[in-house]
DNA sequence: ATCCTCCCCTAC
DNA sequence: TAAGGTAGGGGAGGAT
């Protein structure tokens, strides 16, 4: 409705009518967001590990296999005229004639069969009859009745698919990533008018996206903020307020550690300590509204959504918008708003709220102004985050005659700079000036001793590091005020929230924090994760996305002149169940998976970065339309210059190198839990695999739970070793097995898949992965990511829309579901198979066949030793 | 013991 | 219609 926001503005989400007046101007001259340099900074040269058995394996396995296909391909030499040449079709529910039929009349004449829809490489859909959703789904394919075929086969010509489009009145299909309109534009295959040719490039760079749970992804202003856009992470971090608090908070360390450098000020230890705690009030709202001083006095909010809907009490009733308040002023607490919620939740609670628009640019001026005055006057000082730092001032609070005096004397010169207040809390340690700053809001100065302190009224969850986990495990025991803590003995806290925490909150329930400012700690982590517009159609996607990521932590540790080994991708998956999530495009309810990867050499380069990243991505397998966040970290840093002039860039710090792993045993890393298996399937593996399988499990599964944190779940006597994992979800428990007829267990187990896990070798070994020469690596890489605007049209039409497999190929000899063996793919398929019907009967076969294959594949390399036979079917 | 991986929690 | 990011502390359980 009203919304005027200019999405395309680059940094601020101002409208123009809302600009800041000519007083605020002064704050934000000379402007200096930090655009990271680009200076690339490549690790050349990398030697190759020695002792690597198992490279040439995978390619002459590869080759072997390639020489195999083509011979196959050879086989089918041509008998009939090649009428289907260049049609890529997929077959969608019960045909007349089946879709076996089907697929031989194709594909003996030149037809490509595609088992699933991928709608960047189809170019006929057939079928003889569509559910309503289907057919809505599939209004722009071209979609076609048996019949097209059985006549163009008649006839040995291809004819017009228009007389057999299916539903007579559909409209001429726009036709996806690759294809280009067929008769009407596709000329130069002109023995077949009306085939797309396979080697166009992709004309409307649009496809249609997976929608699986009404979400409205297709609506074009929604697809524009989708992940998949190529734009899509500059866009979100350019809006993204907790983006910006990280950024700042990490240059803001950056410059107190720089000032100390520089300055190297030496307290005397010999004065008493005095630490305040100098804290913005309201930061975000308070800047925000010194452009809209009318609002100042009003309940106001700073938040995205700007709509001002005070005056439709009716709408507000049922527009809970999803939108976050960043925060709100303090006329706004009042009525029991507070920062971080929902703003159609807050219109509730207070239906005249106010909403201004954010305003980082200010925000970060203010900052830096603040972080000036403060570092100047303070000893030392701890950025704690963009509206609030840590000073140490035991000196200049002596000097200044006291503390209080002190305090005032920031506080004016604060609000002289920037018309914001802050407030400060005073006391001998950081957890009692933080406790303090509390009790000074808004606007305000308190001092908080060692004595006083114990006069207070203190709830647990008031005390820093104790959050909702926390706060409710000790509710669960009663322990609700911070004297409660007193009362319990430092033994017990601990079997309640773990050591450290226990000791943390022992030692704070008496105002003791022994804990030191510190200033200039290295950063030891990079990272980027995004968990908002995550929707993939494909692996595709997910991989390219991935890759940005990567490039984009690249970047800020070229910048700052870091290197690092550790990799590690998290992945948010939608937790099975979950449907739309509350917030708009938002993750929902997710498991959270993470993998790591241990890099041979430190980098960071963005090429082996994303590499690696894409690799785990694909060890992860997760379901790309499933994939509801996505993180990358790189750890185990080392600064570029230390490294280059030692041979330590070599020797990865502090990583172990494990000896490799035979690929053919099941290690219980790669293991899903146990509820994942399907017992009725499990049983018919052969006896040797099935142990195998338990073995691992029980490895796996042998220990105990602890009540913290896990209990906190499901209050108390849950410890069952079963309980826990958040991460890696089970569904059923291991002895579940429902009596069906087989071909329904298979059935069932067409819907669930994760155990493939167990018995489909993943991946590369990781250890495989990792000492592959780099120029071998960065092969694979590109073939994994591949650069768009380079390759070939008729290349891209070549690899599946299902992506870049074609470097699995190279590692990957075993067997295939149609053509398919990774999980995702295989995923995809089964998924596009039981999405609407049942499956055909066919497709489970075909599957059921998939299966017997693995079985021998594991016979060929385990089983046999063993000497047991396969018992499937 | 100490390190590793894969998590979870907290704060702004 | 919205922009649910990230560094760092910490723990469990396995490997060495
Ligand atoms: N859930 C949150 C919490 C905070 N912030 C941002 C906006 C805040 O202005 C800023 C500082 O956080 P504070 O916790 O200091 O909160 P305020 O400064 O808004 O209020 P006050 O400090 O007066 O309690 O961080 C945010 O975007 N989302
Ligand atoms: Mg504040």
């Amino acid at each position: 409705m009203s919304s005027s926001i200019n999405d395309q503005s680059e940094c601020l989400d101002i409208p123009n009518e809302y600009q800041l007046g000519p007083e605020d101007l002064k704050l934000l001259q000379g402007i200096n967001r930090d655009v990271p340099n680009h200076k690339e900074t490549m690790v050349q040269n990398e030697p190759v590990a020695p002792g690597f058995g198992d490279f040439h394996t995978y390619f002459d396995q590869r080759k072997r296999k390639l020489a195999k296909q083509a011979q196959e391909q050879a086989q089918k030499a041509p008998e009939h005229k090649q009428i289907f040449a260049g049609v890529v079709f997929h077959i969608n529910g019960f045909t007349q004639p089946s879709h076996y039929e089907l697929k031989k009349l194709l594909i003996e004449r030149g037809g490509r069969f595609l088992h699933y829809l991928s709608k960047t490489q189809v170019t006929h859909i057939i079928a003889s009859n569509l559910a309503h959703s289907k057919a809505k789904e599939l209004q722009n394919y071209r979609v076609v009745r048996p019949e097209w075929v059985v006549e163009s086969v008649r006839a040995n010509r291809l004819l017009c698919w228009h007389s057999y489009q299916l539903g007579s009145e559909r409209k001429v299909p726009m036709v996806l990533q690759n294809a280009v309109l067929a008769n009407e534009l596709a000329t130069e295959s002109s023995n077949h008018p009306n085939v797309m040719p396979i080697s166009r490039p992709p004309l409307p760079p649009r496809q249609i996206v997976v929608d699986k749970y009404g979400e409205g992804l297709n609506r074009d202003w929604v697809r524009r903020n989708l992940a998949t856009e190529k734009d899509f992470i500059q866009r979100y971090y350019a809006n993204s307020r907790l983006h910006h608090l990280s950024m700042w908070k990490a240059e803001m360390k950056d410059y107190v550690a720089q000032l100390r450098r520089k300055h190297t000020v030496k307290k005397p230890a010999s004065c008493k300590p005095v630490i305040m705690h100098v804290d913005f009030d309201c930061f975000f709202v308070s800047v925000s509204l010194l452009s809209y001083p009318q609002f100042k006095d009003k309940p106001a909010a700073v938040c995205h959504s700007q709509s001002q809907m005070q005056l439709d009490k009716d709408a507000l009733e049922h527009s809970a918008t999803s939108s976050q308040i960043a925060s709100c002023n303090y006329v706004a607490r009042s009525f029991g708003i507070k920062n971080g919620m929902f703003i159609g939740q807050a219109r509730q609670l207070c239906p005249g709220l106010v909403t201004v628009p954010y305003c980082f640019d200010a925000y970060e001026q203010i900052s830096k102004q603040f972080y000036k005055i403060v570092a100047q006057i303070a000893d030392e000082t701890q950025a704690v985050s963009v509206d609030e730092a840590l000073l140490d001032v035991s000196n200049a609070a002596e000097d200044c005659g006291s503390a209080e005096l002190l305090a005032q004397d920031i506080r004016k010169k604060v609000f002289a700079a920037t018309q914001c207040t802050v407030s400060i809390g005073i006391g001998p340690n950081i957890l009692l000036a933080r406790l303090a700053a509390k009790k000074a809001k808004p606007d305000g100065i308190y001092t908080l001793e060692i004595g006083t302190f114990f006069d207070i009224d203190l709830c647990v969850s008031d005390l820093p590091g104790v959050g909702h986990v926390v706060e409710d495990a000790l509710a669960s025991r009663g322990i609700k005020a911070v004297c409660d803590i007193r009362a319990v003995p430092l033994d017990m806290l601990k079997n309640i929230c773990g050591d450290k925490t226990a000791t943390m909150l022992y030692n704070f329930s008496r105002g003791i924090d022994n804990r030191v400012l510190e200033s200039d700690k290295p950063r030891q982590a990079f990272g980027a994760d995004i968990s908002w517009g995550v929707r993939f159609s494909n692996q595709n996607e997910a991989e390219d996305f991935v890759e940005r990521l990567a490039a984009e932590i690249c970047r800020s540790m070229v910048a700052a002149n870091r290197i690092g080994s550790l990799v590690t991708l998290k992945i948010k998956k939608r937790q099975t169940g979950q449907g739309k999530p509350a917030k708009f495009l938002g993750h929902g309810i997710c498991d959270n998976l993470s993998k790591s990867n241990s890099l041979p050499q430190m980098t960071n380069d963005p090429a082996k970065i994303s590499a690696a990243c894409i690799y785990l991505l694909q060890q992860l397998a997760v379901d790309p339309l499933d994939i509801r966040g996505v993180g990358i970290q790189v750890q185990r840093l080392n600064s570029l210059e230390a490294s280059t002039r030692s041979i330590d860039m070599f020797a990865k710090p502090k990583a172990r190198v494990y000896g490799h792993n035979a690929n053919t045993s099941i290690n219980a890393y790669e293991l899903p839990s146990v509820s994942q298996l399907d017992m009725s399937i499990v049983n018919e593996l052969p006896a040797s695999i099935q142990q195998e399988l338990r073995a691992a499990f029980c490895q796996r599964n042998g220990k105990y739970d602890k009540a913290f944190p896990k209990a906190s779940a499901a209050s108390s006597r849950n410890t069952e070793a079963n309980g826990s994992r958040r991460g890696r979800p089970r569904k059923h428990s291991f002895a579940i097995s429902k009596n069906k007829k087989p071909s329904s267990n298979l059935l069932d187990s067409f819907r669930k898949l994760e155990w493939l896990d167990t018995i489909m070798p993943s991946q590369m070994d990781n250890d495989v992965w990792n000492h592959l020469p780099i120029n071998i690596r960065r092969e694979l890489a590109r073939e994994y990511v591949k650069s768009k605007p380079v390759v070939k049209p008729s290349q891209k039409n070549l690899t599946s829309a299902s992506e870049s497999k074609a470097s699995q190929a190279l590692q990957y000899s075993g067997p295939t579901l149609l053509g398919k063996y990774i999980l995702a793919d295989i995923k995809g398929l089964v998924k596009e198979w039981t999405s609407r019907d049942e499956p055909v009967a066919e497709d489970i076969d075909e599957f059921a066949e998939y299966i017997e294959k693995l079985v021998e594949h594991r016979d060929l390399v385990k089983v046999q030793q063993h000497g047991i036979r396969p018992l499937l079917p």
